[in-house]
RNA sequence: GGGAGCAUAGCUCAGCUGGGAGAGCACCUGCCUUACAAGCAGGGGGUCACAGGUUCGAGCCCUGUUGUUCCCACCA
């Protein structure tokens, strides 16, 4: 079966058709087998929005790497995939497409905009999965799922009402941080801070009781119409005076309370602080404390509440639905309306009037805003749901303590304990459409609040019909969270959830530990009563060239389809592979892709050599009966890499595995073991009949450890040359094999290959080209190794012949000395005897000096004390050589005159 | 304010449990040697950020300093 092949590899002509390939052979398909251990890892989830970005490139790299390798072992491996409903992203940008044709969320309506929606997500969701195809991605798409999908659907349901018949989920009038653009709450991990300048205002409230000027600075002037008290600290003697005493808020005139609590720090500017207890997470805990009133000053998109806002509360009140923790709404007269902005300015230019600013201080600042808009957020008191952290934590802490799951590197462990143990709860409602609308229904008439797995339509309390379901949906994590079991069919008992959950390897980025591991673990733990996974292998983030985040913004962001489609799948996969270590951040040049290609190309043609010289004959994919020294010594590389590589993925090395894969391929196999074929392979007969069976064999070896890495020509290759099964994909693993270590024949290869890098040395050096033979003699202790190793010198080394000699003189001839050899090269007039007597001269001073070196260690006596017998003895072996390499290039030198 | 990472060749980075420093790219020299010029052979180039310490021995372990990146945190 020879092939004519083209000499560049050319990955557009084989990665869709081998891909299409796997796909009829259902290679990607777990068949959920009892006998087969299982190893299970569930695919982040990207968002529906989402275009495939580097980051998701990597990801997927390193998921199908570990999932290709299992497989090949014999694993039942399952790559479940899917996609994320990501509610305030993809809500963001339907809502954007809609204002194109000019409607509104509320001309739609609630059903109206669903259903758009989801005609959106057909149109565009699945555009993610063609891309992670593309990178050749094994996942097994018979069991694809969705956060929004029927069955994540009644997961989300379950574990809300549990949750809420536990306690563990509540409902009330909390500090949140509100998204004035988004139009909803988010959650403490979705805030991002960025350092802004700003100001302290240092003003001058009124003391009603003694007519002092009470200082005190604040950065948001605009929230003080919301002041319900000044604080200071009741060790504070400054002005243990005011205990019980009044101020007269500014502007409004009104009279507030001084209260002592710890929050005030006496070491902070004046020691004074105002109270906004609705609009300010630390008051809000400071007005708990002293019961201080709640005002509400804002509206939900970011304006100055007005008489209408007043009014909805009033009415709120006067109807007896107003919640005991109900903030009071303020109007706030001329200010109402206003944006947060404007009311600043006014505020300011009225406090400033009243000579009530000291004096103003201008400062840097940490902002909190929100991670999709970056509209600075509203800290705000609204009526929410929450999930209690505290409980779930404690749990979710010991396991990890107890090395059930264990984050790879190991120093995010601390990333993860930092978050759990610091998190406050967990805001889960948004003010949105798109996503799992909250299982809880409100009686009209009664005020009963219903959870339920089944939709209400009745009161079960009064029997009322007028029952209405919560507006609000669920924070998209809330359904992350539960899927690496949700997507196995959990609550239900499947045989899927039984044979591949627990899951075994989470693959993700150090950006989501908070976000998402950390909340699939206590998830996990508190509905299966087991953690989600065995393993989190995290991993940094892919930058650019010059080490910058891509962004959009920034517009450095570099296509993987473009890159795909340039170098081919398999190089884009080789170099996110390459140098990445574990937790660590990489760069990403087209340099590195290009000589990811150049592998590509030099592993194509060396299968080109082998397919050349195999043509139409049946070669059994067996090692033969004889073999020869440069046999023994690839195979026994080739059988020390299987364990290199395997022993390197089980320590999720990926890195140092394919670095090992790459200088294997690369300098032994190419760069010494065809060559030294091609001998036999010329000679032709048996010789090049066992050389043919050792290439294939060989390579077989390196295709197979390669697959996971460089799935496509891996296949392609193998496909072509000798074969037993199917696919590769679904071929054996290389394990390490002890009959096949030949170290004896190791060492003997690495003598004669010495003595060739030093002849070739020797002629570079001497300009000599490669055309110009000549006859080399070899006075060596190894005669039987240099004997054997004569025809390699004359194919590598441009030797005429080789003979090993007992004795040799001539006056003119070059000499080399090695380790183990003396080699003499009779080159007449190509010799300058002074630059030769020159650089003996100088290889001696060099050999010399190591020698030394070695002998200060060995004449230490601590060092042969007290360190360990091999190391000694390494080193006294290593002196002896040199002692030797010396006494040959004395004599050398001597010759010479 | 707390925590973590990084600092090794001109550039990008490896270097696992301490035993006289490596790769790729770039550079220089010579080669179209019948798989590959996206290639082959050879070469130059490093006080392993700085200062101490532990050790027979430190790029690696400990302490401190400097530079840099990131995460977390309610600093009025």
């Amino acid at each position: 079966m020879a092939k004519e092949l083209a000499k560049q590899y050319d990955p557009k002509d084989v990665e869709d058709r081998i891909y299409d390939f796997w796909l009829r052979g259902n290679y990607f398909h777990a068949k959920c087998e009892a006998e087969k251990e299982p190893y299970t890892i569930v695919i982040p989830p990207p968002n529906i929005t989402g275009q495939l970005h580097m980051g998701h490139a990597l990801d997927n790299t390193l998921q199908d790497i570990l999932i290709r390798w299992r497989r090949m072992q014999g694993y039942d491996a399952l790559w479940l995939p899917g996609t994320d409903h990501a509610s305030i992203a993809t809500e963001a940008k339907i809502v954007e497409a809609m204002k194109a044709d000019g409607v509104t969320k509320e001309d739609l309506g609630r059903e109206g905009f669903l259903k758009r929606a989801w005609e959106w997500k057909e149109k565009y969701g699945g555009r993610i999965i063609e891309q992670l195809k593309k990178m050749g991605s094994s996942c097994d798409w018979e069991r694809e799922r969705f956060t929004l999908d029927e069955g994540c659907s009644k997961a989300v349901r379950d574990v809300f009402v549990r949750l809420y018949e536990k306690d563990l989920i509540y409902r009330g009038n909390r500090m949140v941080n509100w998204c004035p653009f988004c139009n909803t709450s988010i959650s403490d991990a979705e805030v991002d801070y960025s350092e802004q300048d700003s100001n302290f205002w240092h003003l001058l409230y009124t003391v009603k009781e003694t007519g002092e000027q009470l200082e005190l600075a604040t950065t948001r002037p605009e929230t003080m119409l919301g002041d319900t008290a000044v604080a200071i600290n009741a060790e504070d003697e400054r002005y243990a005076h005011l205990h019980g005493c009044h101020v007269i808020l500014p502007l409004l005139n009104k009279e507030i309370p001084i209260v002592c609590d710890e929050h005030a720090d006496m070491t902070k500017g004046t020691g004074v602080v105002k109270i906004t207890p609705a609009h300010d997470p630390n008051d809000f805990e400071v007005g708990r404390r002293h019961n201080l009133p709640m005002v509400r000053t804002f509206t939900y998109d970011g304006h100055l509440t007005g008489a209408a806002d007043k009014a909805v509360y009033d009415e709120l009140v006067a109807s007896g639905k107003a919640a005991a923790d109900e903030p009071e709404v303020l109007d706030c007269g001329k200010y109402a309306g206003m944006t947060t902005v404007e009311a600043r300015k006014a505020i300011l230019a009225d406090l400033e009037a009243g000579g009530y600013i000291k004096y103003i201080e201008p400062i840097k600042h940490e902002v909190g805003t929100c991670y999709r808009c970056h509209t600075s957020i509203e800290p705000m008191v609204s009526k929410q749901w929450f999930v209690r952290m505290e409980p779930l934590a404690k749990p979710a802490i010991e396991a990890v303590e107890k090395g059930e799951t264990v984050f790879v590197p190991e120093r995010f462990t601390k990333n993860y304990m930092n978050w759990m143990r610091g998190t406050r709860d967990w805001c889960i409602s948004r003010q949105l459409w798109w996503g799992h609308r909250i299982p809880a229904w409100y009686c009209d008439d009664c005020g009963a609040t219903m959870v339920s797995k089944t939709d209400i339509d009745c009161c079960p309390h009064c029997s009322s019909k007028n029952v209405e379901q919560d507006g609000d949906t669920l924070d998209t994590w809330f359904s992350s969270a539960l899927w690496p079991f949700s997507t196995l069919g959990w609550p239900e008992e499947t045989a899927d959830l039984k044979h591949y959950y627990p899951t075994s390897t989470l693959v993700t980025g150090y950006d989501i530990i908070g976000f998402w591991v950390s909340r699939m673990i206590f998830s996990a733990l508190e509905y299966t009563g087991k953690v989600p996974f065995d393993t989190v292998l995290i991993h940094g983030l892919v930058r650019d060239a010059q080490g910058r985040k891509m962004s959009k913004s920034l517009g450095n962001g570099i296509d993987p389809l473009e890159i795909i489609d340039q170098y081919g799948a398999d190089a884009l996969r080789l170099t996110l592979a390459t140098g990445n270590s574990p937790g660590n951040d990489m760069r990403f040049s087209d340099e590195k892709v290009s000589a990811s290609r150049n592998f590509a190309n030099k592993l194509w043609n060396a299968s080109r050599f082998i397919l050349m010289n195999i043509g139409e004959e049946e070669i059994p994919c067996e090692l033969p009966a004889e073999l020869a020294l440069e046999d023994k010594w690839v195979i026994s590389l080739a059988n020390k890499l299987a364990k290199d590589v395997t022993e390197n993925l089980e320590k999720f090395e990926l890195g140092i595995a394919i670095a090992k894969l790459y200088d294997f391929i690369w300098d032994i196999f190419c760069d010494w073991y065809i060559e030294l074929a091609k001998i036999r392979l010329q000679k032709g007969g048996d010789e090049a009949q066992s050389a043919k069976q050792v290439l294939v064999w060989t390579m077989d070896k390196i295709l197979k450890l390669l697959h996971p890495f460089m799935p496509f020509i891996t296949e392609e290759i193998w496909q072509t040359i000798p074969h037993i099964g199917e696919s590769i994909m679904i071929s054996v693993w290389p394990e390490y094999n002890e009959a096949l270590s030949f170290t004896a024949e190791e060492a003997e290869m690495e003598r004669i290959m010495t003595a060739v890098r030093a002849i070739r040395n020797r002629r570079a050096e001497m300009n000599v080209p490669p055309s110009k033979k000549a006859k080399v003699y070899i006075m060596t202790a190894h005669k039987a190794t240099f004997e054997q190793g004569g025809v390699f010198m004359q194919r590598l080394a441009s030797a005429s012949e080789v003979e090993v000699v007992d004795e040799f003189e001539d006056d003119s001839a070059v000499c080399i000395v090695t380790a183990d050899a003396k080699i003499y090269i009779p080159m007449g007039d190509l010799v300058d005897f002074e630059a030769e007597k020159a650089r003996l001269n100088k290889e001696l001073a060099a050999t010399q000096k190591d020698l030394d070196f070695v002998n200060s260690k060995l004449s230490n006596e601590n060092f042969v004390a007290k360190a360990p017998a091999n190391v000694v003895a390494a080193q006294r072996e290593q002196a002896a050589k040199l002692s030797e390499k010396i006494a040959m290039l004395n004599e050398s030198i001597t010759k010479l005159g």
